[in-house]
RNA sequence: GGAGGGGUACCAAAGCGGUCAAAUGGGGCGGGCUGUAAACCCGUUGACUUCGGUCUUCGAAAGUUCGAAUCUUUCCCCCUCCA
């Protein structure tokens, strides 16, 4: 395996399978190709667990290919049924819409818009999943499937060995997935799909039926799952799930979650989650001794490639302040609050409690007791406190909760 | 269609007339130790509270009872076996 591009992913760590590397090494290195990933839609806004897959097609990109984004507005409609124990809520048509069209703006941002030759594709399968005749589709399509195969397949396995149902609906799924790669194939060629690994099924099942109905190759490639040290899944911060809009998770919040980056994960995200060269990498882990300052790169190149240098930066220097000086920078979540509030006095478990710093009173109560509530870096240890005028300092006060979630409250 | 089993908090799972806001485990949250790490230890985990209590919760509704997660009836949903 020669490619540049290939044996990029492989050096990042990106490849786990492949349906025939070695050809595929070769197309590539002839001519650039069209390779594309799907992506789901049944929320407003991918999180950080799409991120690896919105990576390599930025990689392909730098290698001169063209990513083809498939957002699964028709798919959507009818939910995979892999890694899940149950079937989930069915969206509505004009639901998957808008979230199509917010899932795209992290796309926009992460990849490449400005060169001809590799500029994004996007384009929906609704476009041509929802025209389908029933029958017509069935003797196209249906007939190149065999139940006996299907039912090998782990997303269907699973379930029935978990005695979990399965509806017709979900069974159908991992054929409109491969029609989806025939469809990309005819009309786009696009001779590569991948995905993460629980994808593998699925994307064979692409590959073949293009044989089947082409006499024509097309292949396959998918990503390791990636796992924490820890073990748990990836994609959680202080604040819930690590959204990739901005609007979800403030970029110094994005910013946190790397800084916040198990030790034996590091050197692995650097490679997965920044465009940093992976000789570089190499040479910068020997020579920091010091994890955290890996760990803060880490955060400024996820944070630069999402959110931009301006957002990155602004991160750092809050992050430095908040946790270092025992102050706070200029970008940790703000409250404001009226002068004329302040000025009668609130208390601080509605304070606390109606700002959503938490989610309740008895929340509020129970961390007051266990000392996790600060004002100014000191414990509040009494739940009757007042927030008075005398309490800010030049109009600004910072109140904790923990030791990592931190807002800025001010008086307008 | 017939016969059984089951639906309990974020999840798993006990409880089967009062002492049940509901054992236990996991997860979450807070604290300690540290490095905004891991591991470990401790605390906490429905809401409101004048800290005395009050209110809502055990698939849904109705009932029995002084009193129901626990008993009865109807309904909804899930699973297993048979047809």
């Amino acid at each position: 395996m020669k490619n540049n591009f290939l044996q990029e992913m492989k050096n990042r760590g990106y490849l786990h399978q492949c349906t025939d590397i070695d050809k595929l090494g070769k197309i590539c290195d002839k001519n650039p190709i069209s390779g594309y990933i799907g992506f789901d839609c049944t929320a407003s806004s991918l999180h950080v667990g799409s991120l690896l897959q919105i990576m390599i097609l930025k990689l392909m990109q730098k290698h001169g290919h063209r990513p083809i984004i498939l957002l699964g507005g028709g798919t959507t409609l009818i939910g995979d049924p892999s890694g899940k124990d149950s079937t989930r809520k069915i969206l509505e048509p004009n639901e998957i819409k808008n979230n199509i069209s917010s899932i795209k703006k992290a796309f926009s941002k992460i990849l490449d818009t400005s060169n001809k030759n590799t500029s994004p594709v996007f384009v929906d399968n609704a476009e041509w999943l929802t025209k389908l005749n029933y029958i017509q589709f069935l003797r196209d399509i249906g007939s190149h499937f065999t139940i006996n195969k299907m039912l090998t397949f782990d997303s269907v396995k699973l379930r029935l060995e978990r005695e979990q149902s399965l509806s017709y609906m979900e069974f159908n799924y991992m054929i409109l997935q491969a029609y989806d790669f025939y469809q990309l194939f005819k009309n786009k060629n696009c001779i590569l799909q991948i995905g993460g690994s629980d994808q593998w099924g699925n994307i064979v099942n692409g590959t073949d039926l293009i044989r089947r109905i082409m006499q024509k190759e097309a292949f396959g490639l998918t990503s390791p799952l990636i796992t924490l040290a820890s073990g748990t899944k990836m994609g959680k911060t202080e604040k819930g799930a690590v959204w990739l809009n901005e609007e979800y998770l403030s970029a110094y919040d994005y910013w946190q979650f790397w800084r916040n980056t198990d030790d034996r994960d590091v050197k692995r995200f650097l490679l997965f989650f920044t465009q940093l060269e992976t000789k570089e990498i190499d040479i910068i882990c020997n020579k920091e001794k010091n994890i955290n300052n890996l760990k803060i790169l880490l955060a400024n190149e996820a944070t630069k490639l999402l959110h931009g240098e301006n957002a990155s930066k602004k991160a750092e220097q809050t992050a430095k302040e908040t946790f270092e000086g025992g102050g706070y920078g200029s970008d940790l979540p703000e409250i404001k609050i009226h002068s004329d509030d302040i000025k009668k006095g609130i208390n601080i478990l509605d304070f606390v409690a109606e700002n959503k710093i938490l989610p309740s009173k008895s929340e509020a109560r129970r961390v007051i007791a266990n000392n996790g509530l600060k004002i100014d870096n000191v414990i509040v240890n009494n739940e009757k406190k007042i927030l008075l005028l005398k309490d800010f300092k030049n109009n600004k006060l910072k109140i904790s909760y923990g030791k990592k979630k931190h807002f800025l409250v001010k008086i307008i």
